[in-house]
RNA sequence: GCCCCGUUCGUCUAGCGGCCUAGGACGUAGCCCUCUCAAGGCUAAAACACGGGUUCGAGUCCCGUACGGGGCACCA
């Protein structure tokens, strides 16, 4: 039989990042057995759903590269794919263990079941279920039910002995059942609780490997009784650690909360990632690389050459933080991975967003060598500077002459590389054409020689900045007026 | 509080009884390269939570303690 996986989201939101790890996890897994990945919607509260969220969560995983086999776009032999359509089914079978003896009716209102924790508290009780109406006689409900009194269906958990949950990363996980208590299975609302839709469907779906957050372990007995009442053939079980806020204090938040820098960002939705320069691949890798390590030290590799190695039992059961510095250091090792052309293609969007005065043409001329300057794609803009604000106006003197020149020298060094500039043939106005020129004029008028003093003041001159892009590059990027234009004022400040 | 799970450098991890004087990566520091900044190369500091067992031998197995995380809804 082939392995089947599922991601089951609710739509409440974006895409948690923790979610993604999980989608991700299950997809490596289905794909690396040749099976299939199926995306299901888990719509049973009503009250949390967002308008919206089912497009804005396909969108984030298709962004992130995880296709699925099946789904509510894609339809599939097993649908629905969204359980708010799949109520007869949860209906159905609701009732089927009533009559079958493994659940009941319970009667309890909102009031009385707080009413009843309350008491238990105050004896110094755990609150729970006490199983009030398990054993209510058939005559009983009926009378009840008639009275039209509201009910929710609940499970008759064994009330002794213990559960064993076999968990594929962690091995069996033993629970004694008298800890446990009768759930809810079916809401008054007419809907199923969690715990019944994921055994359903997952049955009918032909769900081979449940994997899910960690979040989910407590729970997990539940599922393991249902599935022995049904009489249906218990899944593999994995539950995946949780990710944690870089602190290492903490689940990862579920809230938006803005993008800091350094070690205390914290960030959420997919799309987040995108909107600051983060690349889905880089993305892809650097979560596979939490809780899951491809081996042989190898960091920086594909979905297709993790899918070989993936394994669920290899998984790190312990709960790690968000290495944020090493994203994005795999986000730089993707980006240099990026032919000019491409990386150019992805730059423009951000600069159009911004509506920079930059156009395509300076950006390929600098993508070659701004790549490795680039943690995220959003660093560009540091790099454009020189070509959107013009700060060589402020420059003075003082600022223009290198030590190791002196006054004189940096003025004929500047009016030597203005002349270059100025009488250069179009076709040379290459950064190969140029840069071999403006080198020996400034080893001319060194001291020493060296052309690293007139280039350090010539980039001062030519980008009104210490750092900037390689300067031969900037140069072509800015153009020859550009160029000109502030070497003359270069020559003027030197001059007055 | 109760129940589950976990604990290797600051962080992500390798390690499944002897190959460990504990390996890699990020980050940090230094050096080299160099038109600045990066990238790249080299080097350095940096960890088996603690206490008991088991064993000829424990980071690896067992028990306890501490700490961390998760869960205790008609939410998923």
């Amino acid at each position: 039989m082939s392995v089947r996986t599922r991601f089951a989201p609710s739509p409440t939101g974006y895409l948690h990042i923790g979610g993604a790890r999980t989608a991700l996890f299950s997809y490596l897994y289905a794909k690396k057995h040749g099976g299939q990945f199926i995306l299901r919607i888990e719509d049973t509260d009503e009250k949390r759903t967002v308008e919206g969220a089912t497009e804005a969560l396909m969108d984030d995983l298709r962004w992130l590269g995880i296709r699925w086999d099946e789904g509510p776009d894609v339809g599939g032999d097993a649908g629905p794919y969204i359980q708010s359509e799949r109520r007869e089914l949860y209906h159905q079978w609701a009732h089927w263990l009533v009559d079958n003896g493994h659940a009941y009716k319970c009667f309890a209102t909102a009031e009385e079941l707080a009413e009843m924790r309350e008491a238990q508290i105050a004896a110094g009780q755990q609150p729970h279920y006490d199983r009030r109406y398990r054993d209510t006689p058939a005559d009983e409900v009926a009378k009840l039910e008639s009275a039209g009194r509201e009910y929710v269906i609940r499970f008759k958990m064994p009330l002794d002995g213990q559960t064993v949950v076999p968990d594929e990363i962690r091995g069996d996980i033993t629970f004694e059942n008298s800890q446990l208590t009768d759930y809810v299975l079916f809401k008054s609302t007419g809907l199923p609780t969690y715990h019944l839709a994921v055994v359903i469907d997952d049955h009918f779906m032909g769900i081979t490997h449940i994997t899910r957050g960690d979040e989910w372990v407590n729970t997990a007995p539940i599922h393991v009784n249902l599935y022995k009442a049904f009489g249906w053939e218990m899944p593999v079980l994995a539950h995946f650690p949780v990710i944690l806020n870089p602190s290492g204090k903490g689940k990862l938040s579920k809230r938006t909360q803005s993008f800091q820098d350094g070690d205390t960002l914290v960030l959420v939705k997919t799309s987040e990632f995108q909107e600051n320069g983060y690349l889905p691949t880089a993305l892809v890798n650097f979560l596979t690389n939490i809780g899951w390590a491809f081996g042989d030290d190898v960091e920086i590799f594909t979905p297709e050459e993790s899918m070989e190695r993936f394994e669920l039992a290899d998984i790190n059961p312990a709960a790690a933080s968000m290495p944020y510095s090493k994203l994005d250091w795999i986000n730089n090792q993707y980006i240099m991975q990026l032919t000019p052309e491409a990386l150019t293609e992805q730059l423009m969007p951000f600069i159009e967003r911004q509506n920079l005065p930059v156009t395509q043409e300076q950006i390929a001329v600098l993508a070659p060598v701004v790549n490795m300057r680039l943690k995220r794609l959003t660093d560009i803009y540091d790099q454009l500077q020189f070509l959107i604000v013009d700060e060589t106006v402020s420059l003075t003197a003082d600022r223009l002459v290198h030590k190791k020149m002196g006054p004189e020298a940096a003025i004929a060094a500047f009016t030597a590389a203005r002349d270059f500039i100025s009488d250069i043939d179009d076709a040379y106005f290459t950064v190969e054409g140029i840069s071999e020129r403006l080198r020996a004029i400034g080893e001319i008028h060194t001291e020493n020689e060296k052309a690293g003093p007139f280039l350090g003041t010539a980039r001062l001159a030519l980008t009104g900045q210490k750092v900037s892009p390689p300067l031969f590059e900037s140069i072509i990027a800015m153009g020859r007026e550009t160029a000109l234009e502030r070497l003359d004022r270069a020559i003027a400040t030197l001059s007055g």
